[in-house]
DNA sequence: GCCGTTTTCGGCCCGACTGTTTTCAGTCG
């Protein structure tokens, strides 16, 4: 049992004591242990099995919940969540995720029509029925329709850390490598595609069912098997593949289709003929190549493409020409500068995350607790942010071996002003201005908004500049190509927000604003240490961007930086 | 349910919006 399915069994089941109105302090208790345990460095599991060790040492867990624990390790449930799902079916968790949808809606709809999958919902949302209920009408018919509209459209999908902690698992377990979206560092899954290659490949395949973690096995033979693995029910696909085909498998399990239905025209062209086991002469079907990626790609008189370009959008062209940019590395970056401390709503002090980057090898970081609007996240008013940036010059007086900027995320308000007064956020080195209420407005509206905002000349960065929140929150409309051209024009930047939940700006995106002339930031928005390595999901973002290391501001050194900055 | 304690009980982030009301419950962040 992985700490991340702990911790989803333990928020689930404060969503389903929610739901039965019970006490929130203790709901929140749940809640908190929960987010502890997905953010731990060790697995729970193994300290549980350490007769030297004790779970509730850890921050949040005691005796309560350390009994809880043992029993989901034991027997993948716990007695408290047994009883609520006694009491309200698990078809009730969908509910909450519902846009719009809340615990006491759910309970309600519960009790009055036994309502328990999104159908049932639907229908009586289409009949009207709802009205029947104190305090719910047509809007709050039409908000569900829409919400369950927008959950079915994002069934199915996982986001890149839950894919990229089984790809991990797997691969290591298999040897084997992944292929498909993930590979693309597409920002949502579908399913996990995995080749493995070489004499064990077909052990392989009978080593993947048999794995701890996958079940229900859908089909296995010789060259694929393909099951679900962990609790959420992630499709995984392995496939074993010769060596000699090994490069056209990667290839063509990579994709994406039209990508290769491009390559494929191409090789016609040439009198070829490309599959997944290799490229061959129609002629006399002798083999070209097949074992590498690159040596398919050179034989199409291409560069090798990397897989977060390869979506037919201009790709082969640029391989053709020997043009393709060169995609920012993860180990370009120098900072991060977009992350919480306890001060709003992270779960480490600043020394603490700045020691977590020192060892991630960062020169420097920001800073960025969120302003006083954010109330429910404990905001910096203007006095605590002009304390802040006391206290961050207090610390960049001693060499540390990494440089703080002294940073706020700092709310864009309706009207496009900005949450702290000017004279405050002059104090600070670093403000990124992000929207986190009022996303509904017109488009006429968040367009000016957004350009208003632009005109504080403390804000450097827009700060995950579309809101969305992968498979639950669409992005919040306005004129893009006018905002990012005035942020080119006033020289603000714009984010790459690296967390898994967000990965905002999307690809098209970014190559947009590119376009525009727009600068670039990634940073990981962190709120706990660990939060520090989404840095690889949001390099993947900007590569699928085709973003460069001059693109991307925080790949400068820190006096460069400083620098730009200031400017 | 956790934490901290002047150690077994009291405190634990809440403000703003929406849609429903006619004073407020529910949801969101």
């Amino acid at each position: 049992m992985e700490n991340l399915e702990i911790a989803r069994m333990l928020a689930e089941t404060g969503d389903l004591m929610e739901i039965g109105g019970e006490d929130g302090f203790r709901i929140r208790s749940y809640r908190n242990a929960a987010s502890v345990i997905e953010g731990y460095p060790e697995r729970i599991a193994d300290i549980l099995n350490d007769p030297a060790r004790k779970v509730t040492d850890i921050q949040g867990i005691g005796k309560g919940i350390a009994e809880a624990l043992k029993e989901i390790v034991t027997r993948g449930s716990f007695a408290r969540r047994d009883e609520m799902l006694e009491k309200y079916p698990p078809t009730a968790l969908e509910m909450l995720r519902i846009q719009g949808l809340g615990p006491k809606t759910v309970r309600t709809l519960w009790e009055h029509f036994r309502v328990s999958t999104l159908e049932d919902l639907e229908r009586l949302c289409r009949e009207h029925k709802l009205q029947d209920l104190p305090r719910m009408g047509a809007k709050l018919e039409d908000k569900i329709l829409k919400g369950i509209s927008q959950y079915r459209q994002s069934a199915g999908r996982f986001l890149l850390n839950y894919a990229s902690a089984a790809a991990e698992e797997l691969g290591e377990y298999l040897g084997a490598t992944p292929a498909g979206s993930f590979r693309r560092g597409r920002e949502t899954v579908g399913d996990l595609d995995l080749l493995v290659t070489g004499e064990n490949a077909e052990a392989a395949l009978a080593k993947f069912v048999q794995h701890p973690r996958v079940h229900d096995v859908l089909g296995q033979g010789t060259t694929k098997a393909s099951a679900l693995f962990g609790l959420e029910g992630l499709q995984v696909d392995v496939r074993a593949v010769p060596a000699e085909s090994y490069g056209a498998a990667l290839q063509y399990f990579t994709g994406n289709k039209e990508h290769n239905v491009a390559l494929r025209q191409r090789a016609q062209k040439m009198g070829l003929t490309l599959n997944e086991y290799g490229l061959f002469k129609v002629s006399d079907e002798t083999r070209v190549a097949g074992a590498t990626e690159e040596e398919i790609y050179e034989a199409l008189g291409l560069a090798w493409i990397p897989p977060e370009m390869r979506e037919n959008q201009g790709e082969i062209e640029a391989a053709e020409k020997r043009q393709l940019p060169e995609l920012i590395e993860l180990e370009d970056l120098r900072g991060d500068l977009h992350m919480h401390t306890r001060e709003s709503d992270g779960r480490a002090t600043m020394e603490e995350m700045a020691e977590a980057a020192k060892a991630m090898g960062y020169e420097y970081i920001a800073i960025t607790d969120h302003s006083k609007a954010l109330a429910m996240a404990n905001g910096l008013d203007e006095a605590r942010a002009v304390q802040f940036a006391a206290q961050v010059r207090e610390f960049n007086k001693e060499d540390r071996g990494i440089r703080i900027f002294s940073g706020l995320e700092c709310d864009i308000l309706r009207d496009g002003r900005m949450d702290l007064s000017e004279d405050a956020l002059a104090e600070l080195d670093w403000v990124v201005a992000s929207v986190h209420g009022y996303m509904n407005i017109e488009t006429p509206e968040m367009t000016d908004r957004l350009l208003r905002c632009m005109e504080s000349p403390s804000v450097k960065v827009l700060g995950h500049p579309t809101g969305r929140v992968l498979l639950h929150r669409e992005a919040y409309t306005y004129d893009f190509d006018r905002v990012a051209g005035e942020a080119a024009k006033r020289g603000v930047w714009m984010e790459v927000n690296a967390s898994p939940e967000r990965l905002d700006l999307s690809a098209n995106l970014l190559r947009r604003a590119k376009a525009l002339g727009v600068k670039f930031t990634i940073s990981t928005d962190a709120h706990h240490p660990k939060h520090l390595a989404n840095m690889k999901y949001g390099v993947k973002m900007a590569r699928r961007g085709w973003l460069t290391k001059d693109d991307v501001m925080n790949t400068r050194g820190v006096a460069k930086f400083a620098a730009a900055v200031r400017k």
